[in-house]
DNA sequence: TTGTTTACTTACTTACAAGTAAGTAATTTT
DNA sequence: AAAATTACTTACTTGTAAGTAAGTAAACAA
């Protein structure tokens, strides 16, 4: 079966955003799914290899959501991006490059390539949609789409940092004057 | 000597920010100062204690800095918190934030209670320069001066998680825009 | 000058992490 | 029916982390 993969992925995938790479092992994964810590080895040798699934599977989730999106006004779009943020603050989680930037330089190679590649998705993809928004009148704001795509993604992946320090209200009150600045829903 | 003592803290402060707190070993500090791990463990019985006292001297010293800038105008005082970040952009750290706050859920509670004090620190500083500025017309914004200032704390922590992923310029994209949205230099 | 404190070192212990080699039971292929 | 593959378990190894108990050399205090 394909489901013990699964689900040590997506096990994997929740210890990451709530506790951090480093700081989990693979015991937190087997006692849950009562295995052996050998069965994560079968299916994933390294824990590399496990990290670099991880990415995949979000990287792969962010194309299939996007593309379903595609059609849709830009700034309903860009909602999309902000709830599915708002999720995971409710659930007390960060997401994958807040939890994985500070880590960074302790990362083996191949996790960092892919974190790189999933930054460029999510910017690339957050650009245009602000680059045709502004065309479309959805949106208002100076400078290059790109640069504002990057203020964006930073706020949303800091508010979820500082919703855990700060508490949750935090997120909120962040990405409320995020979006009052790029004149959205106005 | 209080010399060793203080050596600890600061290779701790460096390791912390390029490494992260669960990423670093006592071997890690020992190593460079050439002193044997049970050095450490006599000034700092714990890896806790250790993490405290690396706040503790970051709190000081942010008092310490901002206290001195007290009596200039709001706008070279928000420049000075502008430039602590990008010292810390260019040696490729990150803020001691965020390292912390991924990894918030593992880390002791006295070391949880610490970086809850620090981000409140940051913030009531931060909300009071931007109140007083706006007052002054240094600053244009909207809303809260409390709200703005979390916005601005939260670029400034995500702009330096993102140049370690995207590169280093990343970080001067985010606070130019920043700094137009707050109308400051204008 | 003797006693105590300071700032360590030496030499451990305990715990737990990632990873592996060899075996097995069930399913699938030939 | 036999052979091979899949998805594991059992039982390790190796490495490293935090932490500690006991000893020591130098400085200082009585």
């Amino acid at each position: 079966m394909q489901d013990t993969k699964d689900r040590i992925v997506s096990l994997a995938d929740q210890l990451i955003k709530s506790r951090g790479y480093n700081a989990f092992s693979y015991k937190d994964i087997s006692d849950p799914l009562e295995i052996k810590n050998a069965a994560i080895h079968y299916h994933f040798p390294t824990k590399t290899d496990l990290g670099v699934a991880v990415i995949d599977v979000e990287l792969q989730q962010f194309m299939a959501s996007t593309g379903k999106l595609a059609a849709q006004p830009e700034d309903k779009q860009l909602k999309f991006l902000f709830d599915t943020f708002s999720r995971k603050n409710k659930e007390g989680l960060v997401c994958l490059m807040g939890s994985l930037s500070p880590d960074y330089e302790t990362l083996p190679e191949p996790l960092q390539d892919k974190i790189t590649d999933l930054s460029s998705a999510i910017l690339e993809w957050t650009s245009g949609c602000l680059e045709r928004g502004r065309e479309k009148g959805l949106f208002r704001f100076e400078g290059e789409p790109s640069d504002r795509a990057l203020l964006v993604i930073s706020n949303l992946l800091a508010s979820l940092l500082l919703s855990r320090v700060m508490g949750s209200k935090v997120f909120g009150r962040i990405t409320h004057q995020l979006l009052r600045d790029l004149g959205a829903g106005k």
